[in-house]
DNA sequence: CTGAATGCAAAAGCTTTGCAGCCAA
DNA sequence: TTGGCTGCAAAGCTTTTGCATTCAG
């Protein structure tokens, strides 16, 4: 997903309809870099759209993922997250604070697959998830332990 | 996990009690390349055990990962899978036929975290998971393929 | 107009929780 | 004997489904 504009072409491309509610949603997910779950989306659209329903926004998420426009992540293990920046990229998990930050295979490159790999395997996708501490909660905690 | 009875001792060391349940859990596990739900476990012992729970299945296997004996792995996003192998390894999917296998750092090195990356987050976990067509689904695909 | 999309409600999974009774230590 | 564990049932979440209604093209 790159531009709101870009995203309403492809769809339209593929034949699909283009409804105030796909826009909206598309417009919390290219405005956002929070990954959200289908919950939060709901919670801000809810004050404009009053009407939208859970469904809607289920369908309206599996329709752009067809598409290729949104990537489901699973690196929360309670519900899916949804990221509109379909790069391929690593995800960074606080395990303190729970954000999700986007890490750019320019920071950590992806593993190279093996030629043995590829030849018994296809191969379609590689996912990294990371596990830890953010920049923001270490530095609270390390304030804390230095703490009179 | 190593053996049913080194993990016996852990969980004893710990002061937690061995019940019969909780064997017949760790006996599913070690015997299992599966990585299997809670379900299929769930499955595999209600013959055995006619009146296990799943409450008890679920508690069971997050007192085992609290003493590090088992890992939650989330490659499924319908549901939590649980791996008795503990050291460090990847998983990969097969989109066809949903089989989850191990694959080891010998065959795909873990990607090295830079400095960079360790100065502002403190990392305590890295996974690796990989989404394809396994070797015989790939197998059966090409002779369809080839078919007359 | 017409088929696709929406919204409601109900249902389907997966997982957690509360609690009485039981049992390993 | 006793605190931890089990098993049942109920509840909590997330996600899916069916269907009548609405609306974009």
């Amino acid at each position: 997903m790159k531009t709101r504009e870009e995203t309403i072409q492809k769809l339209r491309s593929k034949g699909l309809k283009i409804t105030p509610q796909r826009i909206a949603i598309i417009d919390v997910l290219e405005g956002s870099t929070s990954h959200p779950s289908v919950d939060e989306i709901y919670q801000m659209l809810s004050d404009r759209y009053p009407t939208i329903s859970y469904a809607t926004i289920y369908k309206t998420l599996e329709t752009l993922c067809e598409a290729g426009e949104v990537r489901e992540i699973n690196i929360d293990p309670h519900k899916k997250r949804y990221d509109p920046f379909t790069h391929p990229h690593h995800h960074f998990r606080c395990l303190v604070c729970g954000k999700i930050e986007d890490i750019s295979p320019e920071e950590i490159p992806f593993p190279e697959m093996p030629k043995k790999i590829k030849e018994k395997y296809e191969i379609t996708d590689v996912t990294l998830y990371i596990y830890g501490i953010c920049p923001s909660c270490k530095k609270q905690q390390h304030q804390h332990q230095t703490d009179p």
